[in-house]
RNA sequence: CGCGGGGGAGAGCGGUCCGGUUGCUCGUCAGGCUCAUAACCUGAAGGUCAUGGGUUCGAAUCCCAUCCCCGCAACCA
């Protein structure tokens, strides 16, 4: 099989906040497809990082009481601490939008867009709320009022900004929709873009008044500006790659315009974002577009929305600390539809673990094992990913980053283990027909080797102690995961 | 007429695109096994697949209408 170059990034988070579930899942889906490319022999470029610019995070960092930059710091370690702590590969890409070469790289893209006609400046109607001496965006009003100071009558103030001419793309948007009928991922959301940008739509406002809001990126040969934060950050994506400067490394691992190669992983709050704006920025400044945008779900707690008001939040990094991260990735991959909202309550989790892992993955393990290690058998066979058809199943559902129906195959395998066991019955044949009883015990073996190899994408650190065993039947196995 | 998702065994979900004995997980009940983490295997009970109409030999699935729940509605994973 021919080695190729697979790239693939998260959505940045924004800082405004610590992680939560919904970061940890995107984390470990894309951690899943970018561990099964590398299984497969492909070259990977995977990325992710920290959106730090903005007005919010400027007032944040005010109420706490510290530099805007220093705050970031702050918050891409704790972005950097749940990566490690859920097991995402060591060799990603963290990018920071305040990285000097992000910045610069910013600047050239603003100017190639520039170049082409698609910015111009315009004066701009914004809400203000005397109150809380702020400026209001149209979701945050409740009836038209600011929903903290509803007495107060909100303030229409005009300024300067500069815009995008996204109208001028509704039609390129369409044709390169029509020419890349799996652009996004899954088919409803690709209608409902679609049918967004049929709809027509605004310029967007890509500055801000510097004065007013200094925490951006410098809007080149305008000191009175500065980038809002969504422009800013899409670039990301090809900055990291080195882009402007390198271009072979952008060559490739973002592609060219006949080869897209980029699959960008998001949330389906970001769907407008990534699929039509970050497109649309791509081809005004003549770059290739991505390849494939891939939308997830949300996690809500008890039915609903995960909230600090609602006292609902599930911390990812208690649940992998008490559990294991392990506990929580068979979670996010195997009980979270790929594409769709997911639940998440404690009993839920606990259910899941208890019946997949520790009556499941774990059980199964130590009873082969333990047949392996007292009739001496050991490892009689290996595979590989590449080229075996044994994996074709997993293939095909996550060539389509269908990742939970994948992980459902791997334990459709455990449980027709759990029963061939049963049926064939090695632990009582041994007594009469020693050497039938150990080739049974070989295959199974044979078969917990599968599991492991299969299971590493989503369980990595199981996936190890499973090869370790297999190893050293003789050592005595402590469970995987013990019943909680 | 804004957009989207959903209404199904006690609970949670597949299945709906491309009509043809409702499938899975957990729970309950009965039996089996002893290699294993009170784990594992087999079987059973339990559903008018939201409602009303239509198409069809046949509808959870297609068409029309209605009711209810939940997100989003230009920058919140």
């Amino acid at each position: 099989m021919q080695k190729k170059n697979f790239y693939i990034t998260t959505t940045l988070p924004y800082v405004n906040s610590k992680p939560h579930m919904g970061h940890a899942l995107e984390f470990v889906q894309a951690d899943v497809i970018a561990r099964y490319q590398k299984l497969i022999g492909n070259d990977l470029f995977f990325n992710t990082g920290t959106d730090e610019h903005g007005q919010k995070i400027y007032e944040k960092a005010i109420d706490e009481n510290k530099e805007p930059q220093a705050y970031c710091d702050e918050y891409a370690e704790k972005f950097k601490v749940i990566l490690d702590k859920l097991n995402i590969l060591k060799e990603i890409h963290f990018i920071r939008t305040t990285d000097i070469h992000h910045i610069s790289a910013t600047q050239t893209f603003w100017k190639l867009c520039e170049d082409n006609g698609d910015i111009y400046k315009k004066a701009y109607k914004i809400k203000y709320c005397v109150g809380c001496e702020l400026e209001k965006t149209d979701s945050e009003l409740v009836d038209g009022r600011c929903p903290i100071h509803p007495s107060f009558e909100l303030r229409e103030i005009e300024e300067e900004n500069y815009f995008f001419k996204f109208s001028k793309y509704q039609e390129p948007l369409l044709s390169f929709y029509e020419k890349n009928p799996e652009f996004v991922v899954p088919d409803f959301r690709f209608n409902e873009i679609k049918r967004f940008v049929e709809g027509g739509l605004m310029d967007f406002s890509i500055s801000r008044l510097k004065e007013k809001m200094p925490w951006g990126i410098p809007v080149p040969g305008d000191e009175t500006q500065v980038m809002y934060v969504w422009f800013d950050a899409l670039i990301n994506y090809i900055s990291t790659l080195g882009w402007p400067e390198d271009t072979e490394n952008f060559l490739r691992f973002w592609g060219n315009k006949d080869t897209p190669n980029a699959i960008q992983i998001a949330g389906k709050d970001n769907l407008r974002q990534q699929s039509a704006m970050w497109q649309a920025m791509l081809l005004s400044a003549k770059l290739p577009t991505s390849k494939q945008v891939i939308i997830h779900g949300f996690i809500t707690s008890e039915g609903q929305k995960m909230s600090k008001s609602a006292g609902n939040v599930v911390d990812p990094f208690e649940i992998s600390e008490k559990f294991g991260t392990d506990a929580l990735r068979y979670w996010l991959t195997r009980e979270m539809n790929t594409f769709e909202d997911g639940d998440f309550t404690m009993e839920k989790f606990t259910d899941s673990y208890n019946g997949g892992l520790a009556n499941g993955l774990g059980n199964l393990v130590s009873r082969i094992m333990k047949m392996a290690s007292t009739n001496g058998v050991s490892i009689t066979r290996e595979m590989d990913f590449a080229n075996d058809n044994e994996f074709e199943i997993l293939r095909d559902h996550l060539s389509k980053y269908e990742i939970k129906r994948a992980a459902d195959e791997i334990w459709k395998i455990i449980g027709e283990l759990d029963k061939k066991i049963q049926e064939t019955e090695p632990f009582r044949l041994v007594k009469t027909e020693p050497e039938k009883a150990k080739q049974i015990i070989g295959e199974l073996v044979g078969e917990v080797w599968k599991i492991a190899y299969m299971t590493e994408p989503f369980l990595p650190e199981t996936s190890e102690k499973i090869f370790r065993a297999l190893k050293n039947p003789s050592e005595a196995l402590t469970p995987l995961f013990p019943r909680i």
